[in-house]
DNA sequence: AGCATAGTGTTATATTATAACATAAAATAT
DNA sequence: ATATTTTATGTTATAATATAACACTATGCT
């Protein structure tokens, strides 16, 4: 058991659930039509829930393409440090863990010297999948 | 003169210098009214634009604020390819022109040894003026 | 028990972005 | 120089994403 895991309200459960229920990134309005029969009903609910699970370190957003997907790692560490790849043809998304990039990303200092607090890296390019596609 | 400097068109010039005319990002809406005096009336006059001129490098995406902003480098090289420093107390946003950072980027490989076309990099922390006012 | 904090439910609305269609201007090829 | 293709424009309507504001409820402290 971990100490960070505060246990999830109702809301933050269903969301969570349904999230970590998909390979894919999934958008907050796919996700409030999967569990209005759950009991949730409106936008903000959703929203909510998304926010927080974003703090704790459970999932992340995919600024690019407004869509949440679930964190790989158990217990995420650096909830606001990040890094994935995109298809530019498929959209697939997978989170990339390489600690000697998370590494490289957090010492980075600016020109003015200032260190972040943290980032998000998106990469853009084409999946194993769609490139095996196109050689056919 | 460039050669990869393609003549903009009417809307696509209104839409630039509004942005080169702010040292903020600024917001599509935003744009869309303080070019509606030059002849842009409506959301997708100002969007295609937009896209275009991310397309050219000219302009980037603050993708965590849905915002644009002119490309600090006279002609952008790598459009897809760009790091910004965002604070979280004032929002601030300012480009980072980090040589060896791009590098390290670019080359960089996933776990299948895959390269990436491009990247989006968003550092997150509190910049040097708003650091000093907490200090005082 | 009393209080503070966090979560819920709801309505309405703000913000961001695109679809679809008709037309016009520009660049390129023959 | 004109036909063809590509790119851009103008317009209306609407889709998709996200938050404000308010009343209320549950939970965790001390």
């Amino acid at each position: 058991m971990n100490k960070k895991n505060k246990s999830l309200s109702k809301n933050q459960k269903l969301v969570l659930d349904f999230i970590q229920g998909n390979k894919k990134p999934v958008k907050a309005y796919s996700i409030l039509s999967n569990v209005q029969k759950k009991g949730i009903n409106a936008p903000p609910q959703v929203y909510r829930a998304l926010d927080k699970l974003i703090e704790m370190g459970k999932i992340h957003k995919i600024e690019s393409q407004n869509s949440f997907v679930a964190c790989s790692t158990s217990d995420c560490e650096t909830p606001h440090a990040i890094a994935f790849s995109i298809c530019n043809n498929c959209d697939e998304v997978s989170e990339i863990n390489d600690s000697k990039l998370f590494k490289y990303l957090l010492d980075f200092r600016d020109s003015n010297g200032v260190k972040f607090a943290g980032y998000n890296l998106e990469f853009f390019g084409i999946c194993k999948s769609c490139e095996q596609i196109q050689k056919v």
